[in-house]
DNA sequence: AGGAACGTTGACAGCGCTACCAGCAACGAC
DNA sequence: GTCGTTGCTGGTAGCGCTGTCAACGTTCCT
């Protein structure tokens, strides 16, 4: 008898055929389709692939049925708190799923992402997130002769390659400018750092929104390429209120800055927000447990992730999501940090879970 | 003439093969150990993969050589900051090399970690990096069954299955509490969140250097089973406060909880660091720019992965590094958050920059 | 009753690559 | 001159699985 087993001594699906009683292929099928099969028949493999723990091999299946089941992930950054999240998210949804993920870091290089796009394509993905909507030709032409689902986050903009799921950052920072012309601020300075493509729109809806109030000037933007950090939010502060000592906000393309800024208005003695207002962007965690609580935009990147790949693997099998575009807004999460300057003295030290007045919108409107 | 396509498109190796007029093996050992072959054919076949752009297909490669290229890599979360340092790290020495990266989340379960174990070591990796030293008896078993190499992470204990990098959590906390009291502190609490192996470790060590000192008191540990955060970190410190008024200091199990605790004293007015003083564990980035600056334990977390998953490599590759256990030590930050409460009154509140006197040392003495 | 339609099963032939071994030329040792 | 040795190359035979198609038994329709 002696069932032959591979060099390995791993458990082929042949030998699961042979404890059940059928031909290899059909207990191919109990994996790929059970409902194909009788009900005898499907027990029965079940049984004997549970007996013997059978694995299936997947770099077989992947030659023979010229398709994988993994999902490729290309991102800009694994440091950036942002894209934890997104990839969570994305974890999360994959688990379950028969597909796995395969990430890739582009370090905010387009022209490693066609690079990586072109090794990804080569070993046909069931599916592909790629981050933004800023690819070479090259890549985009790729991507459309791609033929697998495919789907962009972080923003959306006109002319998606397929799927598009992410917010409006435009949108996003001149609300965020708005609420602060709202509680009277009028000398609003920009800090940003590392100007990928979505820190660069947060900028125009910041510039745009100034200038619809006629208070733009350019010594009101400090930026640099540098990657973020809360210490760089405190340099980036303290040259802006060099170039403009009559500053009373500041709005920070990210939270890591915003906290940066607020530590330096400390150290400096500026009372916030009598003095200067600050407004972060992406809600991280600890502004609301900040003192005082910082305002900030709260953008959905959990969801966003797990959004994405559900769709992603929807679309793989089979069914096409009903709006392929998917705008998951903003909200303005209004916190101590932006209170108006002639607000009571002080703003109110209570707890950590100080009231948040937050303001919806959704990010676009076509 | 015509040379068969494979039906995707794709170009194959023997087209490669084709074009530089050798035979299909020829041209795969070009891409395996392209030192066996002659200079002529090797540049032969270097030109016409470019001009074809050939890319292999890992999958037929898999099955026949019945190996992957893929390193698993098993880590407890992807929110954590701690983790996206270490697989900054793994993830920037695997570039440039053939290996591939595959990352499965056990969500510091480890029957979780188990089953992912299973499932990786069935599609025989290259290698495997996996978290901590606390896996199941049959993951153990499973472990050292396998046939690739492996890396343990995060910590460094008895008995490696093969490879292993960390420091002595232990040895860091009493550390740390030994820095408190050489400043004089003697109340010391502990906060902690998510009490994984690890941090239960960097507890024990908390009590040891307590009971050493004769300090030590069930009241002054204050722990939850809940995710960390900043704003934990606030109700954990309001918890031992209520527990113990007379407290002199903290020693926080995370640099999230600690900043949370800093919030907090912020919010009810303590010192730091005259009444009390703050310790963390991390040392990420905004200890040094918060206001007072925060002392903390700095561990390599960077270089743990990179070092981790170059040590893999070549291991896979037939070298074996001359150390297999790797202590990569710990470093006590001190800053002013744990200056001696008679230090003159309150702390220089000099530029993000303020100096940071370190005491190294490493954490295991075998 | 005959035939179409359906559901279920199996045989066959690869998917693209590499392990293994054999073959061949060139070379040096005896 | 013969033999081994070395360096390079090629042929053969799969790796474990699935796509395709044919075959079978059963049910339903006319």
């Amino acid at each position: 008898m002696g069932r032959k087993r591979t060099k390995s001594g791993k458990i082929r699906l042949a030998e699961v055929a042979e404890l059940a009683g059928v031909s290899p292929i059909t207990a191919s099928r109990f994996f790929r389709n059970p409902d194909a099969l009788s009900i005898g028949k499907r027990t029965r493999v079940e049984s004997a692939a549970k007996e013997l723990g059978y694995v299936p091999n997947l770099a077989a299946r992947a030659l023979a049925s010229q398709r994988t089941e993994v999902i490729g992930v290309l991102i800009p950054s694994l440091t950036n708190n942002v894209f934890s999240d997104v990839l969570r998210g994305i974890y999360d949804a994959s688990e379950g799923s028969r597909y796995s993920i395969q990430l890739s870091n582009t370090r905010y290089s387009i022209l490693q992402e066609e690079k990586l796009l072109r090794l990804f394509l080569a070993q046909k993905p069931a599916g592909l997130i790629v981050t933004g909507i800023d690819q070479t030709p090259e890549s985009r032409a790729m991507l459309e002769a791609a033929d697998c689902p495919i789907v962009q986050i972080m923003e959306i903009g006109p002319d998606p390659v397929d799927m598009m799921i992410g917010f409006s950052h435009y949108d996003a920072a001149r609300a965020a400018v708005a609420h602060l012309f709202e509680q009277g601020r009028r000398k609003i300075g920009f800090v940003g750092a590392r100007m990928d493509p979505r820190v660069q729109r947060r900028l125009d809806g910041y510039v745009s929104a100034m200038k619809d109030a006629g208070s733009f000037e350019q010594r009101l933007v400090v930026t640099t390429a540098t990657p973020t950090s809360v210490t760089l939010g405190g340099a980036l502060f303290t040259d802006l209120l060099a170039a403009e000592p009559n500053l009373d906000a500041v709005f920070c393309a990210n939270d890591d800055l915003a906290l940066g800024v607020l530590f330096e208005c400390r150290r400096r003695e500026i009372a916030v927000p009598e003095q200067i207002a600050i407004v972060g962007f992406n809600d991280l965690e600890f502004m609301a447990s900040a003192v005082p609580t910082l305002t900030s935009v709260r953008t959905n990147r959990y969801e966003m992730g797990r959004t994405a790949a559900t769709m992603l693997i929807e679309a793989i099998d089979g069914q096409r999501p009903e709006r392929p575009v998917l705008d998951l807004g903003f909200r303005v999460i209004e916190r101590q940090s932006s209170l108006p300057r002639h607000s009571d003295s002080r703003p109110a030290v209570s707890g950590a879970g100080a009231t948040n007045k937050m303001v919806a919108l959704p990010s676009s409107h076509d």
